[in-house]
DNA sequence: TCTGGGGTCCTAGGACCC
DNA sequence: TCTGGGGTCCTAGGACCC
């Protein structure tokens, strides 16, 4: 059996952690740059705040309701996240980390009551330790636990947060009961053409033959689906093997023109991406860097990247700015207002297997002192305590995120504020 | 005025090889 | 009239997830 443990509105949660004044009231979190609602109380989902609005339509409105607002905090997020699935760790010889807020845990040779009280006393231990509530769905396969969870959200007042599929019934009548838009590994697209041939529920796709499912649910994907649904598990998560990409990519807070100033944007985001790439002990083969125009204003839209290959995959922060700053010279055409770039690092190795040049050390090699030193100095002193100076020092173009709580859990300098 | 960011996997088709 | 068989690699695009 597999469990899927999820925390109920995460970032909201993680704010309210720090702030009891928020308990009972509608909050909201939203996305980089203020742009977006992505996380939301069960108070604020009642007044009917849908995810992902823009917040500005919505501004005006939210402060009338009385409705708190933070921007992102995921330094808060992650170092929370960490700390639940250190929890979580202990609960089951095999736990998965699917995302930032949800793990699978393999449960074998539990009976049914042992499992309800085991999910219980996982909900009690994370809630009393950590304040973050979590729903807790059980199945034999991913798919079904994903269900199972849903259903316990669905359902939370009969359920007390935890759902359990484990007999025949039970799976016919989850299936019964969920939406096929609402089964995992089905989104808005496949949801539509399902639902036109006449598949309006996850009973119903299990209904139709292996080969149909192949023909109209993206072949080989669909019928893993429709095995995971028939309660043999198939599919594999994988997410806590290394990265195969890294970006960095971020809005601009306001409209930027100019090209030093987009150069520091992609020195910055290519110094993030490099540190990221360092911490799982990759190199980046290619670097690419792209600039784009908003395709929401009503100008001339423009749209473009280019890929850089390395000679040799390398990890050092000063090679990958260097590229990045040179690339986006390439690319850059005046008189265009940009709102966003970026930095995707590809073609990752692992360090250890760098293929190397015969007449150069890799930079690898040669910064190797120098990254070490710096990473130290930012993970003890806080992320952006030394940088490059090609970063610029007025970063005009810094997203948007007035309404960001402190980084109570990892930065220094933030606790220290909140003790004077 | 103001609309996020970061990933994965699969498929089809083209180019190329013997 | 009739024009093989088997394979790899790469890329773009489309779908999905949180």
């Amino acid at each position: 059996m597999f469990a899927l443990v999820d925390c109920n509105n995460f970032y909201v949660s993680c704010e309210r952690v720090f702030d009891a004044s928020l308990q009972g009231k509608p909050v909201v979190v939203l996305s980089n740059n203020d742009g977006c609602i992505i996380s939301r109380s069960q108070e604020a989902k009642d007044l009917g705040i849908k995810m992902g609005e823009p917040y500005f339509k919505r501004r005006r409105w939210l402060a009338e309701q009385g409705v708190r607002v933070f921007s992102s905090n995921y330094t808060l997020y992650g170092d929370m996240s960490g700390r639940v699935m250190e929890v979580l760790s202990n609960f089951t010889p095999e736990l998965e980390v699917y995302s930032v807020d949800e793990a699978f845990l393999r449960l074998d040779g539990f009976l049914q009551q042992d499992l309800l009280t085991y999910s219980q006393t996982i909900q009690e231990t994370i809630g009393r330790g950590l304040g973050i509530p979590v729903c807790v769905g059980i199945a034999p396969s991913k798919t079904l636990a994903k269900m199972a969870n849903h259903l316990a959200k669905k359902k939370r007042q009969q359920s007390g947060g935890v759902w359990i599929i484990s007999t025949e019934e039970e799976r016919e009548q989850a299936l019964k009961d969920v939406s096929i838009g609402d089964v995992w590994g089905v989104g808005r697209q496949y949801a539509a053409r399902l639902q036109a041939a006449g598949v309006q529920t996850a009973w119903d796709l299990t209904q139709r033959s292996s080969d149909w499912v192949r023909q109209h649910l993206g072949g080989v994907v669909g019928v893993r689906l429709l095995k995971e649904l028939q309660g043999k598990p198939c599919v594999q998560t994988a997410l806590l093997q290394d990265k195969k990409s890294i970006a960095c990519t971020r809005s601009f807070g306001k409209p930027v023109q100019d090209l030093t100033q987009l150069q520091e944007a992609v020195a910055t985001y290519a110094t993030r991406a490099a540190e990221k790439l360092r911490r799982q002990k990759s190199a980046a083969g290619a670097v690419t860097v792209f600039i784009h125009t908003s395709r929401f204003a009503p100008v001339e839209q423009y749209f473009r990247s280019i890929t850089l290959e390395l000679p040799v995959a390398t990890d050092s922060t000063l090679e990958l700015v260097q590229l990045a700053v040179d690339g986006v010279k390439k690319i850059f055409r005046p008189d265009i207002q940009y709102a966003k770039a970026g930095v995707i690092l590809t073609e990752l190795v692992p360090v250890q297997s760098i293929q190397a040049d015969l007449f150069q050390v890799p930079t690898v090699v040669e910064h190797k002192g120098l990254m070490k030193a710096v990473d130290h100095i930012n993970q003890t002193w806080g992320s952006g305590t030394v940088v490059l100076a090609a970063a610029g020092g007025q970063q005009e173009w810094q997203m948007l995120k007035g309404m960001r709580s402190r980084r109570f859990t990892t930065h220094w300098n933030d606790l220290l504020w909140v003790r004077c």
